[in-house]
DNA sequence: GTCGTGACTAGCC
DNA sequence: CGGCTAGCCACGA
C-alpha cells in the first residue's frame, strides 16, 4: 500500500468511471476537492498499480484529445473505442455526451 | 529542505 | 482557429 494520499483518492473517482463513459483530468482533479490538480491525476494514474481495476484510459483531457498512456496512446485509443467511445483524429467526440458525473460525496 | 519533472488547463497572441 | 506561454499540484532525488 506505498500509496500517497492524492494516488488513492484519484484511484478512487477513477474507478468510478463506468464503461462507455469518459472523464477528463480536470474533472477527476475536482472530484477529489484538487480542481487544480489535473497534473499530479495524471502523474498518479502513471502508477495505476490497479491497472485493470483503475480503467485509467477512460481519463482523457479537457480539450477533447485523450492524452498520454503508460501503455501508447494507440492502446487506449483501441480501447476506447472498443467500449463504444467514438474517437477521430486522436480525439474523442460526442465528448460532452460521454462525459460522467461525479459525486461530491469528497467534499 | 530545495530543485526539477510530469498522462494537465486556461489564457494570450 | 491554431500555436505558445505561464500557472498549479504532487512526488522523487
Amino acid at each position: 500500500m506505498n500509496i500517497s494520499k492524492l494516488q488513492d483518492s484519484v484511484y478512487l473517482a477513477t474507478g468510478k468511471i463506468p464503461k462507455g463513459k469518459l472523464a477528463t483530468y480536470g474533472q477527476i482533479a475536482r472530484a477529489i476537492g484538487k480542481p487544480r490538480a489535473a497534473r499530479a491525476v495524471g502523474s498518479a494514474l502513471r502508477k495505476n498499480p490497479f491497472a485493470p481495476k483503475v480503467p485509467c484510459h477512460r481519463v482523457i483531457r479537457s480539450d477533447g484529445e485523450i492524452g498520454q498512456y503508460a501503455g501508447g496512446q494507440k492502446k487506449k485509443i483501441a480501447m476506447l473505442k472498443k467500449e463504444g467511445i467514438k474517437i477521430r483524429d486522436g480525439k474523442a467526440i460526442n465528448l460532452d455526451q460521454k462525459l460522467y458525473c461525479f459525486k461530491r460525496s469528497f467534499l
